[in-house]
DNA sequence: CTGAAAGCGCTAACAC
DNA sequence: GTGTTAGCGCTTTCAG
C-alpha cells in the first residue's frame, strides 16, 4: 500500500540506489549533487544503479530538505506580442542554462494587484529568485518579497533582498530612430507612442523627445495606441490629414503597419511624402509594403545579462553587483523612410538636380 | 541557525499558525486546503493568525506529503511564431484557472530527443502531467512517463498512463482556404506549405490536397517554406514567374506576407492576378497591403479544453475520457483574394459584363 | 573519503 | 469537528 506510486510500480528512491551500489544512502547523495570527496569507483557504481532502477532525484524532497528551489518564477504579460514574447523565450532559455526550472505566472492587465497577486503565487510555490517581465504600472506600495527580484526593463518597487534591473535603454533605441528621420532631413517628427502604462512606452516616448529637443525642433502632439495594428491605423488617419506630417516614428512595428495602411488609403504615398519608423523589428517587417524601416532589441542579450545577475544574487548574496552591461542598438534601415518632399517647409535644401 | 531563513526573519510554519490560533497543526492544515469539518469560528481564527504572521504555505513539504505537485509541465518550442506562442498563453490560463501550477522547458528544434529530455527534465522538476505543446517529429522510441500526456496537435509516442490529444482539426481549416479560392472560380490552387516536419505543416498540406481532391483539380507541386516571411518571399518568387499560378494557400500568414511581396515586385498584382491567402490571422494581418485573407484558430479553446481532459485524467485516473470536443473554424475575408483574371484557363465562366 | 542520525514542513490515516 | 502519530525522500550536520 503506497499511495505515491505514479506508474505501476513503486518509484525507486536514493536508498534503493544505495542498495544496490552497496553504499550509503548519503554517498548517493553525494554522486548525484556532483559533490567532491567520492572516489571514482564508488561513483561509477552509484550511477550504473541509479540508471538500472531508473531512479530520479525527488524535486520536493530535495527542496524541503535543502530549503533550495533551483527554480525561477517569472511574471509575464499574457500577450502573444513580439517584444514580450521574444523577451520570454530569452528568459527560459537563460534560466535553463544556469541549471534552474522555470515557472511562470501570466499577469492579464499587468497593473500593480495583478503583479503583486503573481509574484505571491510564485512565492507559494517556491522560487529562489523572481523575473518580472515587462514592467507596467509601478507598484503604489512596495510588495514584500523575500527573494531577489530581476526587473527587466523598469525600476520596480519591491522591498526585496535584491532588487535587479536591466534591459537596453530602449530609450536609446528611441532616440537613434527619431535622428534617423532627422538625419533625412525631416523638419520634425510624429511619435505614435504605446500605452503610457508600460514602462516601455514611456521609455520611447522619452527617447524621441530627446532627440528632438537635443535638435531643437518643434515637438507635435503625441498620438497615443496600444499596440495594435488596429490603433495604429487609426492614428494614421488622423495622421494622414495633416499635411504637416512628413516622418512618424510609431513605437511598435504593429502599429508602424498600421499608420502606414492608414497613408496609403489616404492616398499619401509612403516613404515619399510621409516617411515611417518602426520597433522591434518583427519577422514580417521586411517584407510588407514597402518594407519597414524599424529598430531591433536585442532580446536575447538582455535575458541572459538580466538572469546572469539574478543568479548571481540568489547564489552570492553578499556579493556586489556589477552594473548592467550596455547593449548593441541596431537601426535596420528598409524602404519605408526617404527625404521628405521638396514642398516640405524643413530646413533642409535641395541636395541635386 | 536556521539555514532556511530567506529574508531576515525565520519564515512561519503551520505551527506557529497553529499555536497562534490556539488549535492543532493539523486543523491549520484543513483550512488551508479548504477542507470540510471546520467550524466557522475556527476557519476565521486560523485564517487570522495566517495573516498576521505573513504565514505561507510550504509547497515542497506538500509536495512530499502528499505526492501530488499541484503543476503541469509543458514543453513548447522556443519560438516567438504567432501561433506557438498564442497557444502557449492559452495553456498558461487554463492552467491556472484549474489551480495548478506551470513549469516551462523549451526545446530549441522540437526533434525527438529534444522533446525526451524535455520531459524528462519536466519529471525531475516533478508535475501531475505534461503538455506537448507543438509536437514536431514523431518519437521515434516511446518515452516512458508515469503522468498524463496530452499532445495540443498531434498523436505522440509515449507510453504513459494516459495520452491525449485535442486540437482543432487545422486539416479542416486548410481545407476551408482552399475552397473558398476554388468557389472564387480559381482552376486550382497552390501551396506554399511549413516544414514538414511539424505536424502543424503536415496537417494544412492534407487539408489542402483534400479539397483539391474533392473537386477533382489538378494538385500543384508544392512549395516548401520554414513558415518565415523570408522563406515566403523566396517561394513567391518562383510562383511570380509561372502565369498558371492565380492562387496561393500558404501555411501561415507570415509566409503569405513574403509571398505577396514577391508577387508584388515581379509585377503581378494581389489580388487581380493572383489571390493569396494566409494562416492564423496575425495581428497585422488586416493593415498589410492588401489586407490579407486568412483562417483562424482558436487557440484559446484548444487550449482550454485540452488542459481540461489533462487535469481529468489527472484527478480522476479512472474515470473515461470524453473525445475532444470540436472547435469552430473561421474564415477571415479580406482583400488578398479575389476571382482569377479573365484570361485564367480555369473552368469558370465569366460572370457578367 | 564515507556513514549515521536528525530533521525540513507538511499531509494521511486513524483515533477521539 | 478536532487532535495524534507517522512518515514523504532528501540534505545536513557531525562522526569516523
Amino acid at each position: 500500500m503506497t499511495p505515491l506510486v505514479k506508474g505501476s510500480a513503486r518509484m525507486p528512491r536514493s536508498v534503493d540506489v544505495a542498495r544496490l551500489a552497496g553504499v550509503s544512502q548519503k554517498t548517493v547523495s553525494r554522486v548525484l549533487n556532483n559533490e567532491p570527496y567520492v572516489s571514482a569507483d564508488v561513483r561509477q557504481r552509484v550511477l550504473d544503479a541509479a540508471d538500472q532502477l531508473g531512479y530520479r532525484l525527488n524535486n520536493a524532497a530535495r527542496t524541503l530538505a535543502s530549503g533550495r528551489t533551483r527554480s525561477i518564477g517569472v511574471v509575464s504579460l499574457g500577450t502573444a506580442l513580439f517584444g514580450p514574447a521574444s523577451l520570454l523565450i530569452g528568459v527560459e532559455r537563460a534560466v535553463r542554462d544556469a541549471g534552474y526550472a522555470l515557472r511562470i505566472v501570466n499577469t492579464l492587465e499587468g497593473d500593480a494587484p495583478d503583479i503583486a497577486g503573481a509574484v505571491e503565487s510564485l512565492l507559494e510555490q517556491g522560487v529562489d529568485g523572481i523575473v518580472i517581465s515587462e514592467p507596467i504600472d509601478e507598484q503604489t506600495e512596495p510588495v514584500r518579497v523575500d527573494v531577489p527580484v530581476l526587473s527587466l526593463g523598469a525600476p520596480s518597487a519591491f522591498a526585496a533582498p535584491r532588487v535587479l534591473t536591466t534591459g537596453v535603454s530602449t530609450e536609446l533605441l528611441a532616440r537613434v530612430a527619431t535622428e534617423h528621420l532627422l538625419d533625412l532631413g525631416h523638419a520634425s517628427v510624429h511619435h505614435l507612442a504605446g500605452p503610457q502604462r508600460w514602462y516601455a512606452a514611456r521609455d520611447r516616448l522619452e527617447g524621441w523627445r530627446a532627440a528632438l529637443q537635443a535638435r531643437d525642433r518643434h515637438e507635435p502632439a503625441v498620438l497615443h495606441g496600444d499596440w495594435s495594428a488596429a490603433s495604429g491605423y487609426a492614428a494614421g488617419r488622423e495622421l494622414a490629414g495633416d499635411r504637416e506630417v512628413t516622418a512618424v516614428f510609431a513605437a511598435n512595428d504593429d502599429m508602424a503597419i498600421g499608420v502606414i495602411r492608414a497613408l496609403l488609403e489616404a492616398g499619401r504615398r509612403v516613404p515619399e511624402d510621409v516617411s515611417v519608423v518602426g520597433f522591434d523589428d518583427i519577422p514580417v517587417a521586411a517584407y510588407v509594403t514597402p518594407p519597414l524601416t524599424t529598430v531591433r532589441q536585442p532580446f536575447d542579450a538582455v535575458a541572459t545579462e538580466g538572469i546572469k545577475l539574478l543568479v548571481r544574487a540568489i547564489e552570492q548574496p553578499q556579493a556586489d553587483l556589477p552594473p548592467a552591461a550596455g547593449q548593441p542598438v541596431e537601426l535596420v534601415v528598409r524602404s519605408s523612410t526617404a527625404p521628405p518632399p521638396r514642398t516640405t517647409r524643413g530646413r533642409r535644401r535641395a541636395t541635386s538636380d
